[in-house]
DNA sequence: CTATGTATGTTATATCATAACATGTCAAGG
DNA sequence: CCTTGACATGTTATGATATAACATACATAG
């Protein structure tokens, strides 16, 4: 199961309504919970910072400058310069517990770890929320462009700037 | 037809074929004159430096970070400030006549200008070439994934960081 | 011709990212 | 135990990318 299996979280219930409010505690913990399975799985070191940088973006629930996540961490006691949170953040996507969003030169917690999952990222350019949609379908045409041009894809970037239901219909 | 009909420029007979070697400079002139005619039926104004970017980002036949754009044009008696490479960049892919490729903070001449196309990049990162690819079905997938949601695109940059054919087989 | 919007150019600064090196930590082999 | 090698963290410094704000020039409609 993609989500814990509380009913009374709309973001287990129904994960890919990404744009619903919701109780997001309950998931942070059980993505964070499921992250240091998957980290330990593939021998990779779960430090302090890492772990901290990885519940700071899913405390915070949005996409996170390289230089807001380092604010926090240097608030807290970690180091105080950009590598200290580049280094981190890089960690955590290599890993597939975060996500890079080009688009915004920001870092958001994925929602989804250890699931093999293409993500897409919608931005709402009103209210700036980011969510990460289920986009194999998107992978899958994807790969089979690429496949007729004779590419072989490692990593993907699939975002998307527009409207979010809400902002949408404020406009 | 989407490139000229000189069947003796690969680029003309196969335009998809990104990767494959051809007289770009016919490419290049062909997209050069659309691009002309497109901006003209938007009311769009294609001044000196404008056409210049247009040109540079054309005749080089790659992705070009916008202060080595700033360079040429520094060089050929424009401006040297940041700003003109910016402003007139923006102008290209708000026109849909480059494209900006957020994973290489670079931008390239779009090589379909007025088609409806829904690009997708494939950057090689054995020889850095990026190919544009034909990603219509990817799109109208990403559209229904966005859908489901309730989102609505505006734009999207979808791009794909992996290996060319010549740069797999030399792997 | 002149008013208005748009384009160009400038100065200055903001924002994002990494290179290079020193120090510290941890776990496996001697 | 203790050494050694790999990796993590921290620092200084700098590089690379991007935009804000303002002044000047230019085109075009009225």
């Amino acid at each position: 199961m993609p989500h814990g299996s509380d009913p009374d979280c709309p973001g287990c219930v129904a994960p890919d309504l990404a744009f619903a409010q919701h109780d997001h505690s309950h998931c942070a913990a059980d993505v964070l919970a499921r992250a240091e399975v998957i980290a330990a799985d593939q021998g990779a070191r779960m430090t302090p910072v890492r772990r901290r940088v990885l519940e700071i973006l899913l405390e915070e629930h949005k996409a996170m400058g390289a230089y807001e996540v380092l604010q926090r961490l240097a608030a807290e006691g970690f180091g105080h310069q950009p590598p200290v949170a580049y280094r981190a953040l890089e960690f955590l996507v290599d890993q597939g517990l975060a996500h890079r969003i080009r688009r915004l030169n920001a870092f958001a917690a994925c929602m989804h770890p250890g699931e093999a999952h293409a993500p897409a990222f919608l931005i709402c350019k009103g209210c700036n929320i980011v969510a990460e949609a289920p986009a194999a379908p998107v992978r899958a045409a994807l790969d089979r462009a690429a496949e007729a041009l004779g590419f072989v894809i490692e990593r993907t970037n699939i975002e998307a700037l527009g409207l979010c239901p809400t902002c949408a219909e404020a406009a």
